[in-house]
DNA sequence: TTGCGTGCAAAGGTTTTGCATGGCA
DNA sequence: TGCCATGCAAAACCTTTGCACGCAA
């Protein structure tokens, strides 16, 4: 929340921050946003967008979430507080696609940790690992 | 899980898997391992230690953690397979601390994601992450 | 003896850093 | 104009892979 980390409001940072508002609700990685100026003809270079997104961090207005085995890490636009309903994150050991968990069960669960075990879990970081739904059809292939 | 991926028990295969119960309760990574062995003039190559790592994994003698910035991923030992019975685990942020969850609360979990979102949880390498009661209380010096 | 296991080094992918140049205030 | 920001490339880091040799069964 160290809005004091703002000098100047370049081009780059006005660039970096609406792709990243533009993806509201939806994580991205660096490289993506990288990949994405890229094809709007906005090219950004790739330190750039890795020391901005430290940046945004502190100041709060994005959140970075725990990297998952075999990608980087990944970040979300936070917006004004409150604005990105907490969620946690599900990613499927045989495809690797990451899904959002966006589900009132969710706070069951916190809740029985908090009061039955006394532990205040943390979404950043928490991540379901299973087989999704299309996987489980399939033949486990994986590995 | 997988015995039958076990073939040969390499003298390799012995020191790490006695560095990995050595460590128990503790997670620790593929490097670390690799040093330890070193230091203790038994040297085994990274190579193998990661391909171990793996293996070990799928056996389920080892619990793979999502790797927390700024290093790579841990690892920690599960103990013998059918030792232990099914449960998930937890780890405080703050203290490291690792505590094995049993609670019947965990069926209705992995009930609910499996109804709510054809999702199979893998209880090995699903970890709840936060902080537990003896953290909660003292000032968050994390980080 | 057979084929898996091992070690080394090189490759791969992601993120960080050094340094000269560019651009905001 | 003075600094911070940028871009490129190189480095740093962690992990995987290729390949020839070694060793458990």
């Amino acid at each position: 929340m160290l809005m004091s980390a703002v000098r100047y409001n370049t081009n780059q940072r006005k660039l970096i921050l609406a792709v990243i508002e533009r993806n509201r609700g939806r994580h991205i990685t660096a490289e993506e946003v990288h990949l994405e100026l890229i094809r709007e003809g906005s090219p950004v270079g790739k330190a750039t967008v890795y020391r901005h997104f430290e940046r945004l961090e502190k100041e709060g207005l994005l959140i970075r979430y725990a990297p998952v085995e075999g990608a980087g890490a990944c970040w979300e636009y936070a917006g004004e507080p409150g604005e990105v309903p907490a969620h946690y994150h599900m990613k499927c050991e045989s495809c690797g696609k990451l899904f959002c968990l966006d589900c009132t069960f969710l706070d069951t669960i916190s809740n029985h940790f908090s009061e039955h075990h006394k532990f205040d879990l943390n979404r950043f970081r928490t991540v379901f690992y299973g087989i999704c739904s299309e996987c489980r059809g399939k033949d486990k292939d994986e590995n």
